[in-house]
Parts: C-alpha cells; sequence; structure tokens
DNA sequence: TAATACCCTATCGGGTTAGTAGGTTATAAA
DNA sequence: TTTATAACCTACTAACCCGATAGGGTATTA
C-alpha cells in the first residue's frame, strides 16, 4: 500500500516516510552470536546444571529456557553428533553430557555451532579463507588488528569451560 | 534448471544433490565483521598513510583497495557524516582526516559503521537491547560469557588507534 | 562553463536465520 | 504385544539483511 500525493508540487510516498523513521529509530542490530549458538550453550549449561546422570528431555529444557522445542531438537542433534551429548531414545529418555562440564572448553563448543570464531575468515584458525578482494594480506591494516581481536576472544573462550558457566545461579 | 531422473524406482534431483554438497563442502562462514566497516577501516587507514594535508579522491582508494567505487562512496559519506571525515567538492576535491590519527580509535569507527562490539545486544554498552525471549539475565549461563568477550575485544578496539594500523606496511 | 567529485535516493538479487510442519524410528512401560 | 514416549529426519518458508548497482543532483574549481 502506497500512500502518495501528487499535486503539483508536491510528489512523496508517505509509506517511504514511515520505513525510513522506523530504520532511524529502531536500527537493527546485528547478533554476531546467532540464536542456535545460544539456545546450544544454554541447553549445555541446562543439562550440566542437573548433575545427575539421568537424560534430560528437550522439552523440559525448551521450556525452562524459552526455546522452541523444535528448534532445540535440531541443535541438541548437532551436538549429540558433534560428540558433546549422548541419547536415549523412548520413555524417560533425553539427552545427557558425555563428558565431564570441566573438559567442556566453549571455543570447542562455539566452533561447532556457530563456525569461526574470528571476526573475518583470513585471520581464523579453523576456518580459514582467503580474501578475495583483499591485494595483499599483508599490506590489509585490518588484518593484524583482527588477529589481535580473535587472539583476546580465544583467550576468554578457552578459559571458560561448561562448568564455568553453569556454576552460575 | 532441474535435471531429474523419473524412471519408476528413481526419482531423485541432481540439483538437489548439487545444492547439499555444496553446503556441506562449502560451509557459510558468516562475517562477524561487515564489509562496509572492513572497508571503511582500510579507506581510513589508506587517507592516513599518505599524511599530508590533501584531500583524497574516492576513486584513488577504490582502485588501490579494490573497492566498489559507489559502495565506497556511501561510506565515506558515513564517516564525514559522523564526523571522521572532512570532505572538499569540485575538482581537487576529496576526502581528508579532521582528527590526528592517533586520536581516532577503533573502537570509535566500529560502533559508527559496524554498530555495537557485543557480540550480543545484552551486553552492549551502546547498543544494549534485552533480549527479548531470555527468562533471566542474571540466570543467563550465555550472558556473563559474552561479558567478559566484550571486555577483552574492548580492550584490543581501545588500545589501537588509526595511526596503529595504518602504520604497518 | 565544463569538468570534476561529492552527495543523495531508490532498488535488487542472493543467501541466511529461525523457525514450522509432518512425519519415522527406537525404546520403555503397560 | 500394544501403546506411549521422545529422539530423529526431511522439507519448506517468511522475514530479513548485505553488498552492490543505477541514475541522478549539486557544489566547486580550473
Amino acid at each position: 500500500m502506497v500512500i502518495s500525493a501528487n499535486s503539483g508540487l508536491f510528489n512523496f510516498s508517505l509509506e517511504n516516510s514511515i520505513i525510513n523513521a522506523k530504520k532511524s529509530i529502531f536500527k537493527y542490530i546485528r547478533n554476531m552470536l546467532s540464536k542456535k549458538t545460544k539456545y546450544g550453550i544454554k541447553a549445555l549449561a541446562f543439562i550440566a546444571k542437573k548433575g545427575d546422570k539421568r537424560p534430560v528431555q528437550t522439552s523440559e529444557i525448551s521450556k525452562s529456557e524459552n526455546i522452541s522445542q523444535k528448534f532445540l531438537e535440531s541443535i541438541l542433534l548437532e551436538l549429540r553428533k558433534s560428540g558433546f551429548l549422548g541419547s536415549k531414545k523412548g520413555k524417560g529418555g533425553g539427552y545427557y553430557l558425555i563428558k565431564e562440564p570441566e573438559a567442556i572448553k566453549m571455543t570447542a563448543v562455539i566452533r561447532v555451532l556457530e563456525g569461526p570464531i574470528a571476526m573475518v575468515p583470513c585471520v581464523s584458525l579453523n576456518y580459514y579463507e582467503k580474501c578475495g578482494d583483499c591485494p595483499s594480506e599483508e599490506a590489509c591494516s585490518v588484518h593484524s588488528l583482527m588477529i589481535q581481536v580473535r587472539d583476546s576472544t580465544l583467550k576468554v573462550l578457552g578459559d571458560n569451560t561448561l562448568a564455568d558457566i553453569s556454576a552460575k545461579k
């Protein structure tokens, strides 16, 4: 629906004005951490927090953490396939931790769910990819800066284990 | 174009097979630093590197750094509006730095071009936004982790000025 | 006054995210 | 053996943004 006034001197679209106003007021904020990763970490923390060996159902996590159950299913499945979780089918089934929470670094979790930790592929350790547009990686002013950012992030995520983040109240 | 074989027992789409194969082989790597920001930083570094007071043309930066000129124009315009650059129209015109490179922190540049530095809006200092889905921010296992990441990133980007990154050969 | 270079608006294709929908299979309890 | 349960699998989609393009307009200088 476009409301426009065509009266000689004036010719404007009201709809466009509204859209532009919205854009300036509600600036889109990009998530660098996807919901998938966020939910995955939360789910792992939830399971770790329970402590006992009994499997935890998707539905329980879904309700408690307010996550779409179907979406969560696909995430837990991925975590199982990548060796973080075990599963048990049927009644009383669910997902359980395979390793001790202390042994699960956040770097590993994020790399599986999110992909690279670096902000730019050309400084990624595990997902390296050359920039198509960069004439020279060495002459690139962004490159060394992003390496510094990567290393500091890596330090934080490597120091934090699942035990650390699920210890929070 | 869909190439499919329908011969009784078989019914598959070759195209889909190719697409799925591509997806698994060439996993999409998300850029946390947009091209816009990357180009913006490179352009600023380019101007800083020249050193003299003469304005630098968009076309010159575009060619040297291999950036779409039209796209670059919009980025430089934004940098001018946010107080990093001044401009001069007409022949011999272009963009020039307003402040000394030593006075331009990378945090400021990134916040203008990219937005928040934090990986999640709920830990952003300048672009804070509550998570719609989180039952409790304090109980959130991701929250404190992301605060640590934010702070370490902030440290790096705050320590680096335009002078630092344009000093590179 | 012609050339230059900044400035502005509108539009678009491609690709991802965050789901939804609807089923199938394995397991445990009845 | 049946039935309920919960994991597992496949396909699809609306919404959304990025990066770029197109086509101008306007100000300044030689």
